[in-house]
DNA sequence: TTTTTTTACGCAATCGTTGCCGGTAACGAT
DNA sequence: ATCGTTACCGGCAACGATTGCGTAAAAAAA
């Protein structure tokens, strides 16, 4: 079945004039007297006339789409970001289409390779866990693909980024469980080829520095697949449990990680705080209705899409090629709440 | 900046060819002479040719796109029937077009226009809370706009729908509070015209008569916006609680009206489950986080979003004008957990 | 009245792709 | 030598909207 929608010819049929004086009159050409322009907004009005977007992005060679790479949709720090990402694409004629990675390249290959087939005008891309080889979005990025990266970005790749600053928010979590008096700060971390698990890991180790406790890698853990699966985290936690030197305190480095250590914490009948306190990254919205109530780190996400998504534009509609890129560094908040009180 | 793409004409003029016999070649025609397919396809690889989706569109008087209409993307229940929506459009080669009403009418009827004039194939949508007037979506299913329907359905407009046994997914809550040993059963829903807050009302009345306790309308709280702000399930719970006949559980209809409820019991420091049950609705993957765990009414969010995509696909790709609907009602899941421990 | 300017509109091409028709060369059959 | 067939391929038109260019008619200037 289809759905037939009214074009231009119809209203030029109609009202016996021609289709480019048609489409003049609608657009409100000079040319066009005042009396064919009302005749023809008035058709257009009463049939409900709508341009038809396929046929101007062919004229137009552009299709007025974003495309959008994250991880899982079902994450409310992604889910967040996309909700800051389509107001903004809403508000200036901007359609956005999702593509999920779920933490696999060679998923995040094929949607950046769907959305571009797609004829996407740009990208805005995190990319996923497994990513080592980010030969495709070079080249895409070479052949004047306006892209711009948020969260987990792509350091070689110069152009628009936005993140938090993961180092402090890193920093002040690890911070404040050693004021919590922690003496074993454990971190738990997403793959350390990203950026995010880098830098967070610096801010971790600065602050056990600053605070004169060492640093010890047998305190962290890497998630390679990000905590899709529970598998990964419970192992992790298992190994760092048992070993001699048992954590009083565990920082995750994201949302994903922080719920299933907790479950984990759970399942062992860990009391939270007073054997190991806990403090996570993470956006969700309901973190306060956790057994303990989570201390948590929190980005702001919708800001994120919002400011990614204005970059974007900004790239897609330049006249001439640009070379000059940005960084904008948005800061997290930490909420102090049970899960690590003093 | 552009990003410029390989086209037809690029290949036709480097092989010597004409842009049909290119065209044919890459479909595989049997037109075309072996010799003459190898070279075409040859170039094409090299030069990454990806045919232009627009002007197959433009071509084919088809976007192969879904607009698909949800309250809010940031909601467990709805981003993951998002994700089930978009593992079948994308294996069939469809695109996903989201769009937000916010559980207001107003937006809910942007989004539609919006949608449909950037020519979505088909519409896959879930009416807001607000809504009262269906006209226009009437007017879209009239002009023969292939429709779906989940979750909150428009009953009067005859078209494929995916539901879940709201009925009974609310008589097993009930049911449960009652032999949990709950007497007095508060019911905190959405606005009554909504679908599935009538079955769950229905459900939870029907536990109620069949176990002898009395339903009584003074029991009931109605959240006109659907629990979008928390000051509205606070009054609810403030003259639910602060009356002479107080709940001993309470069954809230709803993801956002559960968390919300949780929290404002929190605030009252009432015990759960000892002063009051609470059972609700819920496809947060977290709830059992929760403090106390929560039992809950889970729906199959991810598989209703594949069955709704696969009914619409089926109505777009039909040759013919559909008349004959169906209505799908997959089954809720009843997880219980310390919220209403006997 | 004649010439110039202005007004108001149509024609045709374009974007990339594809369906339809037509054309040509090669080859065998008559 | 002529005809018919087959295999291959090119040209044209169209999808819907837009735009540069051309032009008839009306208005203004001469």
């Amino acid at each position: 079945m289809r759905f037939e929608a009214v074009t231009i010819k119809d209203i030029a049929k109609a009202t016996n004039l021609s289709a480019s004086t048609v489409s003049r009159a609608l657009r409100d050409s000079s040319e066009i007297s005042e009396e064919t322009k009302r005749v023809v907004l008035d058709y257009a009005e009463k049939l409900n006339y709508n341009p038809n977007p396929i046929a101007q992005s062919l004229k137009e060679r552009r299709s007025r789409t974003i495309g959008v790479v994250v991880c899982e949709i079902a994450n409310s720090f992604f889910s967040q970001t996309i909700n800051g990402i389509e107001s903004i694409a809403g508000n200036n004629g901007y359609n956005v289409i999702i593509s999920q990675s779920r933490e696999s390249y060679e998923k995040e290959l094929l949607s950046l390779k769907y959305l571009t087939s797609r004829s996407v005008d740009g990208l805005i891309v995190t990319i996923s866990t497994e990513t080592k080889d980010t030969s495709f979005l070079q080249d895409l990025h070479r052949k004047g693909m306006p892209i711009v990266f948020f969260d987990r970005i792509v350091e070689e790749i110069n152009t628009h980024k936005v993140i938090v600053d993961n180092f402090n928010g890193a920093y002040q979590a690890t911070e404040h469980l050693i004021k919590s008096g922690c003496k074993k700060i454990a971190l738990i971390s997403n793959d350390p080829s990203l950026s995010i698990a880098k830098d967070r890991l610096a801010g971790y180790q600065s602050a056990l520095l600053d605070y004169g406790i060492g640093f010890q890698d047998s305190m962290v853990r890497y998630c390679e697949q990000g905590g899709m699966n529970a598998t990964e985290i419970n192992t992790a936690m298992d190994s760092l449990l048992l070993g001699k030197n048992k954590p009083d305190g565990i920082f995750t480095a994201s949302d994903k990680i922080t719920s299933h250590v907790l479950r984990n914490l759970h399942e062992k009948n860990i009391k939270i705080p007073e054997e190991i306190s806990l403090v996570g990254f993470s956006n969700s919205e309901v973190t306060d209705l956790f057994a303990p109530s989570l201390t948590v780190v929190t980005q702001p996400a919708f800001e994120m899409g919002e400011l990614a998504t204005k970059l974007l534009l900004k790239l897609i509609e330049s006249k001439r090629p640009v070379t000059e890129f940005e960084t904008t560094t948005l800061s997290t908040k930490l909420i102090v709440r049970n899960s690590s009180n003093l």
